[in-house]
DNA sequence: CGTAACTCATTACCTATGCTAAGGAAAACC
DNA sequence: GGTTTTCCTTAGCATAGGTAATGAGTTACG
């Protein structure tokens, strides 16, 4: 494992805290599709990369408790993004399905957000994006570790 | 700037922004002082790198609505992290320091965040630790752009 | 000067999104 | 076959943010 006991860590470890925390609250607010949180964007994504899920699956993966997770699918379900359909072997549990609504959604918000963090990108020359891009997949295994 | 049109950076955004979503999702439950909230510790570290500053710079410095900061800082006065004084030249306005009681939290909570991202970092690689850290400033400049 | 327009902080209220606790149905396990 | 466990759900609650409206203080302009 990485050696985090020396300062130079611990200062990075504050800077990501700090940056993850204020960039989260920020891309918030830049959601794609008013009528859908980020959590529910988040869910989708997890479909589109996935396939199909139970509810139980999806609120693991989201690190979100079980009784949220219901509310979100139904949302979800109400605005015709997301099919559900019982489970094949197990009476209990359903199976989540996104639409192909929600493909096209993901699509057309790929494209928004792009151009969001293109204007935050003005701001950092290539170097600094290098980093970043090299970094992305690296916070994608720490936020599922 | 950094070129986003291509495949790739689209990629990386679709990352950062869902790694960075979930992350802060598991970090807020890794808060250190359990009766602090995620941006009263934020406003507190803003605090300590700045100095004092106004409310309302501190609502602008955190993304944060004026409104909500006033309540922010009623609670963190309330338990003693924070002085409010009237502003020298401006009675509108008011001043928040943090106080040493405060200074000594953050050196607590410090040392209990790296015990948890260094449990988190039992999952990952020198070289991905390495990317991790190259990329801890970028991420901060991007949340204050 | 004095009043109009603006700014800062605050108050009051509302909403969003998560949680825990409790329940009901299906499966798994003696 | 009855008990325990697992999965989803319902109900109720907490937190943390936002908007709209208020009040006090400052600045600008006529």
């Amino acid at each position: 494992m990485a050696d985090l006991s020396h300062g130079d860590d611990a200062d990075a470890v504050n800077a990501l805290r700090s940056a993850v925390m204020r960039l989260g609250r920020r891309l918030k607010h830049q959601r794609v599709d008013e009528t859908l949180s980020p959590t529910e964007m988040s869910v989708l994504g997890t479909l589109a990369r996935c396939g199909s899920a139970t509810p139980g699956e999806l609120a693991r993966k989201e690190h979100v408790q079980p009784p949220s997770m219901t509310r979100i699918v139904a949302l979800l379900e109400a605005k015709g993004l997301v099919r559900l359909e019982p489970h094949a072997e197990d009476r209990r549990q359903k199976v989540v399905t996104s639409t192909e609504r929600a493909e096209a959604m993901l699509e057309e918000s790929r494209r928004k957000r792009n151009a969001w963090l293109t204007a935050m990108a003005e701001g950092l020359d290539e170097d600094e994006w290098s980093k970043l891009r090299a970094a992305a997949p690296v916070l994608e295994k720490l936020a599922h570790l």
